[in-house]
DNA sequence: CGCATTTACGAACGATCGTGCTATTTTATC
DNA sequence: GATAAAATAGCACGATCGTTCGTAAATGCG
């Protein structure tokens, strides 16, 4: 079936456009004129907009857990991986893994105030997201390499955190050392926790 | 002049209104509809769209300004200010002086990576408040509250970071424990740097 | 009050939005 | 290679977008 081939590459196109122009700036003849195709044709593969940026955020999360968490998973559990993790996350946005910066940093802000399908599965990834980090902050205790005084969720909140302001500091503020700033952070505060 | 105490009101309502649809899916006839006026009256006040984004930043930034800033201005400088500025932006959060979120998150995250004049503004604004930041903490240093062997730089980034995370928690996953856990962090980070 | 100025409105423009239809082309199967 | 199915294109729709313009209403000053 080609149909599944091209709607794989509109979706890859539309990830990148939505990373830079937002999920509702997304638009199904500016995209269909990117990728030379007709309108209805691109729109036949969805059927409504709703579904092409539901789509859009699904072909999303793919990326993002091949680029930062698949990796990361390779290094041994507990401290190794909570770092891997980490490191990984501030290579995707160094690497410029989608062009207007974090995916689901921009839709998490985008739809924090837009009830409906695509806030749930964006809420959803995200508390799946958080989720797998408290678990490596958890499967680090239980290996022993971190103290178990700090509570895994409170943890996660903080790397979380740290990860946005980095994705803000560099690609609003151009701030080159963005990357570096939160590595710092990132590190003392893991570092502080080893035991 | 009545003209201008009607582009206020508009501004009150435009700023609200971005703070939960964004500067971009702020919308010229949805905005009179809400105000219960003409299209063309109200447009004739910015003369266009970008105008409108642009006053829409500004008064934004009032507020930000108003709600955030200037109440902690009245602690003495130095710890307690740095201190009140923090509290004061989680406070800003739970009261949801915005009604969408923080204005200048969801902001930055819209125009990291759409250029142009709306973008420098933001981005101009968004130095400034880092910039305050910075100075807060430096004062601290300089008045002997704050060990001096930390970048300012590098504390501006990590508890802007908290302030954004804290948002995200809070408005889109929901998470209530979210004001909690920022607070938590942001005062263990400072109790530790505090001589 | 009268009058000039400011402010607001109504209607309309071309462009673009998402979406629905029908026709044509391309693909996959025998 | 014929044929049924799938994929794509073309065209048109109503709605809404930002914007323009001419006119009416409201305002403020003397």
């Amino acid at each position: 079936m080609k149909g599944r081939r091209t709607r794989q590459s509109i979706l890859e196109r539309a990830v990148d456009l939505a990373s830079i122009e937002g999920l509702e700036g997304l638009t199904i003849g500016g995209l269909a004129d990117d990728l030379d195709m007709s309108k209805s044709g691109l729109f036949a593969h969805f059927g409504s907009k709703e579904e092409l940026q539901l789509a859009t955020v699904e072909a999303a999360a793919e990326r993002y857990i091949r680029e930062i968490y698949t990796p990361a998973l390779k290094q041994p559990r507990g401290f190794p991986r909570l770092l891997a993790i980490c490191e990984s996350w501030l290579s995707y946005i160094r690497r410029g893994v989608f062009p207007g910066g974090c995916f689901f940093a921009a839709a998490s802000f985008e739809f924090d105030s837009r009830p409906g399908p695509v806030q749930d599965r964006v809420r959803r990834l995200m508390d799946d997201w958080i989720g797998a980090l408290e678990k490596a902050v958890r499967m680090a205790q239980e290996e022993g390499h971190l103290r178990t005084d700090v509570d895994p969720s409170q943890l996660a909140f903080e790397l979380n955190a740290l990860f946005f302001g980095a994705n803000f500091a560099f690609y609003l503020r151009n701030d080159q050392q963005a990357i570096q700033r939160a590595r710092q952070a990132v590190e003392a505060r893991l570092e502080a926790l080893r035991v």
